[in-house]
DNA sequence: GCCGCTTATTGTATATGTTACGATATACTC
DNA sequence: GAGTATATCGTAACATATACAATAAGCGGC
């Protein structure tokens, strides 16, 4: 063992990517940098995460970021990949926000990536409800297919996380529905199907295959006020 | 971001996970400690793996693993999931090795492990050729099914990642040939297959579905010596 | 009230893949 | 050459995936 290693401690982050689904698109929780600097000067927006505690198990640390940014426990967090190449804390926008949050020079963070589904609840907003900076919330919704620059090499982790949301959810489309909201139509939960596997589901194929399994239960409830025929609703029994 | 956090750096290593078929059974590439402390103190086998060096990728270390460990550079490799229970490195017998070899207290590991499917040759010896200590060699191939005590939570590595290597193995089953010898007969794919599906497959469904892909070409060469009829040898063509 | 628009809902026929199962061929041993 | 152990091959039932079209219901405008 050289001599090399043995001194070199790079620090060890956790990232969380939370996804959800508002009935039309797939969305991502991302948090916003503070106010350390002025914000033109870096990213702002980035996975919620954080520096490893002492003594603190890496899938704690995922709950707890999960926790204290949604404001409840959610069960489904799977650890998904690290990312530790040296160049990805190398932009000056985030070597400059590091040094300014963290205050301390920052060589190189090894981050362990979480991923985490969750229903999307009217208390974190969507990017949409809040257009001015003065009303800019900590945290918000953000369609995945049209994300902005994030810092660091978020964009990557984000990318790599629904390519492995698209393999599990093949082998079990049951954990889906820990983004559906408790009252969903069928179309709903086939554009969401749609938006996982990338591919056009045919109506009636989907009708036959997943709307009558049972564990998908019709209620007796229709959509109010909408300029068609109303669309039934149905709810999850796990 | 707290104080704790700011000062807290884990070290950060790399595990391998190397799996090879011996034509009836799987193994895995283990490594024996060095001579430090007397052997009986502590559990000399443990995955290949090392503090990850500056300005160097978990990829890259995982590579410069693999290569040193068996020789030539290989292809198959995939990050599997990190472990960083505060309480991985704190067994008796691994705190004795960790300040003996590495000369350093160590408090934490958070380890990056890897999964990596190679072709068994007869450089790497097999754990029943070397059964005194003076033959025993640096590395060699045990079978998965009948490990003993291993350092660290390795044991719970390997587990892991032999039910990563089943999933994987569902959706893409040529990546079972990285594994094969040269020339292999039939029954010897279809124990694999059946090792890592873990069901018994049966044998004409097998000739079917597998032996007659166009990737895997029959060769005019049968088993010779056998108390049987003599098995056809094939060959796979990438 | 009627027409046109939009979306919701339902079934059948075909192709494809998976599972189950039995008979014959070949090489060796005694 | 009889016995034994393994290799090799095919077919039928079954389950799964795909392709495809007509009708029903609510709303808006006239």
């Amino acid at each position: 063992m050289d001599k090399d290693a043995l001194n070199f401690d790079p620090h060890v982050s956790v990232d969380c990517v939370i996804l959800g689904f508002d009935g039309d698109s797939l969305q991502v929780l991302l948090s916003r940098r503070g106010n350390e600097v002025p914000e033109e000067q870096y990213n702002n927006l980035k996975l919620p995460g954080r520096l490893l505690h002492t003594d603190e198990d890496l899938d704690e640390a995922a709950l707890d970021i999960i926790t204290s940014v949604t404001g409840k426990c959610h069960p489904l967090v799977k650890q998904f990949r690290a990312y530790g190449s040296p160049s990805r804390t190398s932009n000056p926008k985030d070597v400059l926000w590091l040094e300014t949050a963290i205050k301390q020079k920052i060589g190189r963070i090894v981050t362990i990536s979480y991923l985490s589904l969750m229903r999307i609840t009217n208390r974190t907003p969507h990017r949409k409800d809040a257009e001015t900076l003065a009303s800019y919330p900590d945290k918000a919704w953000y369609p995945v297919q049209d994300l902005p620059q994030l810092a660091f090499d978020h964009n990557l982790i984000i990318q790599d996380t629904l390519q492995e949301l698209y393999r599990m959810a093949g082998q079990q489309p049951q954990m889906l529905f820990e983004m559906m909201p408790a009252k969903f139509t069928a179309a709903q939960l086939r554009r969401l199907h749609e938006q996982v596997s990338g591919k056009k589901i045919d109506v009636r194929n989907f009708a036959k295959l997943v709307m009558n399994k049972p564990y998908i239960v019709p209620l007796n409830e229709w959509e109010q006020n909408v300029s068609h025929r109303a669309a039934r609703f149905y709810r999850f029994k796990p």
